[in-house]
DNA sequence: GTAGAATCTGACACCGGTGTCAGATTCAAC
DNA sequence: GTTGAATCTGACACCGGTGTCAGATTCTAC
């Protein structure tokens, strides 16, 4: 498909798709005359960067990421490299810190809201 | 207490002290010479802003709700106006999905860990 | 008083993902 | 063939929290 099509599918702008693939996280075949064509595995992939995007992930984190993701059609991928490997054991333990940011914030929002429904 | 001081105990910088100074989340007195003096509370202020943007919180929204919160030394504080309500609820709702997606994107690395791992 | 450390203000830069614009080229449908 | 929509590349701007530098002023300890 084309790149208007599949920003259409996965709600991604046309830009931000440029953007993926210049990063090396998003491939694209061209046709003859330069124009990008994906392959239908391209809508997963790109929802995927985005939620990898959304646990704070940087673009070059998920660039070296991905390759050693098991694509959902079963291809047998690339394993991290040792340097990954450490790389993203950091990556969990700032998910963990997050998480509990987070939950520690909702508690202190939910205590004004309930404050103010007094 | 003065912002050097301030800022070796919550270890943050002096220039971000002042920056939220300036967006109006931390006050401070003034000497004659017009340096910032700190009282004891403003220790636990800064740690709790801080805590507040880890949660992605930006500043405006930080110095709104800080007045409605209350002072762990007591004070009453002021009621969170219904459109506050309804920007925390927002809010609350945005830390929600985070969690989800932090959630998700750990059993992602952890899957990539231990295929590496094997 | 005086020296050195600390603080003051104001300005400019960075990051990284995204928006947006310009001008050229290609595609698709008639 | 022709034309309107879609795509191409490249560039510049934004956001918001923070780093950093410059030059002036103030504080603190001797």
């Amino acid at each position: 498909m084309k790149i208007g099509e599949l920003s259409r599918r996965t709600g991604v702008s046309v830009r931000s798709l440029r953007y993926y693939e210049q990063k090396h996280m998003l491939a694209s075949e061209r046709t003859a005359g330069g124009h990008r064509e994906y392959p239908e595995a391209a809508v997963d992939r790109v929802i995927l960067i985005q939620q990898l995007f959304a646990a704070g992930l940087c673009g070059e984190k998920i660039a070296s990421l991905l390759p050693c993701m098991r694509d959902h059609d079963g291809g047998p991928a690339e394993t991290a490299t040792p340097w990954l490997v450490e790389q993203l054991k950091q990556e969990r333990q700032r998910i963990d810190r997050s998480i509990q940011d987070l939950r520690y914030t909702r508690e202190v929002l939910d205590e004004v809201i309930a404050a103010a429904a007094r």
